[in-house]
RNA sequence: GGCUUCAUAGCUCAGUUGGUAGAGCAGAGGACUGAAAAUCCUCGUGUCAGUGGUUCGAUUCCACUUGAAGCCA
């Protein structure tokens, strides 16, 4: 049997993807579930950009706003309730429409990453912390060294996240990370992603980009990001958003308003790069002019799904 | 007008007791499997303001020119 295909809308943040995924939408009757780690929270509207209501234009939009700001949230709950989300959407005869900029996110469907049910485990990576600060990151380095000696060629002595991640996994599931890895990848794709990505002009994505946080500063991320404070008490990952944090330095005196509204344009150039150096690793990737006007971009998406 | 100080990488500056130079920031490239808007790795040739002089050799010393800052008139 054939596989159903998929559409998957990538490219750095502020190329357009919001609007070119509406209207793919409505022409070809279609719904979006969204692949960004941010837009995912609730509240956490201006920062991330979320479509509006009137620019959705009543097409339904999955995975954007469902979970609180207070809780944790990871790749292995987005492959689930995106999967959910397309088997909703193809059962309603629908079409699909992946968009998103988070890379590791996109990955977990294209590749059809399987992530084993263990739950976050608080008190340990609590108890490495403590470790890394009283025994040295080093230390940790080399136990994850004589645990999975594969996995740690690739991973800095700097890199604290994924050296504590090596730990966590042999912890949890007294499996390596490379052995975890290698599971993760024996089931096969269920559908066929058709991905495609929309590129600029650096100079002009970045001009984009500026422009971006004047408006969202014009908006109130300000407000937007005193109201969360207010309301939720911790924020696991939620304030790691590019404009929150700076946001929460300058209401802490860190930086004054211009500072601020610098950091948050230059972070987020930073990151557009990231995002572009992602995306241009998988080669089966289509790239779509951002310059280009939009009905054209469908008309190649179209000709790529026939 | 006179005197003083300064002129080095896109920016801020260091430095060479004369053997053509290096940091931070910015920027670029890359990695990425349960925090990913996170986390991490790599990358520095530039008429050392211009012209001339001294010298085997000047970005470094000297003179002049240009520009900037300060002080005095």
């Amino acid at each position: 049997m054939q596989k159903e295909k998929v559409i998957v809308i990538c490219g750095p943040t502020a190329s357009g993807k919001t609007a070119l995924s509406i209207e793919l939408a409505k022409e070809i009757n279609g719904e979006i579930v969204s692949a960004d780690s941010m837009q995912i929270y609730k509240d956490m509207d201006i920062g991330t950009a979320k479509p509006t209501e009137t620019e959705m234009q009543g097409i339904r939009h999955y995975l954007i706003g469902n979970v609180s700001p207070d809780t944790r949230y990871s790749v292995a709950d987005y492959k689930k309730d995106a999967k959910i989300a397309i088997s909703e959407i193809l059962k309603r005869g629908k079409t699909p429409i992946i968009v998103g900029g988070t890379g590791l996110y996109v990955d977990s469907l294209i590749y059809e990453i399987e992530y084993q049910n263990i739950e976050f485990d608080e008190k340990y990576r609590c108890e490495l912390e403590k470790r890394v600060k009283t025994e040295g990151l080093e230390a940790l380095y080399e136990e994850a060294k004589k645990i999975d000696s594969k996995a740690m060629e690739k991973i800095s002595k700097n890199d604290k996240k994924r050296i504590l991640r090596v730990l966590e996994i042999y912890h949890a599931t007294g499996k390596t990370k490379t052995e975890q890895e290698i599971q993760s990848r024996k089931k096969e794709i269920e559908y066929d992603y058709k991905v495609f990505a929309i590129y600029w002009d650096r100079e002009k994505l970045y001009e984009r980009i500026n422009k971006r946080v004047d408006i969202m500063v014009q908006q109130g991320i300000i407000d937007e990001v005193r109201s969360i404070l207010k309301k939720y008490d911790k924020f696991p990952t939620a304030m790691q958003g590019l404009g929150y944090k700076e946001v929460v330095d300058y209401l802490n005196g860190v930086y004054t308003k211009e500072e601020m509204i610098e950091k948050i344009k230059q972070e987020t150039r930073r990151y557009a790069k990231r995002q572009l150096t992602w995306f241009r690793k998988n080669t089966q990737t289509i790239w779509l002019n951002g310059e280009e006007n939009i009905q054209n971009n469908i008309k190649i998406i179209l000709e790529v799904m026939n």
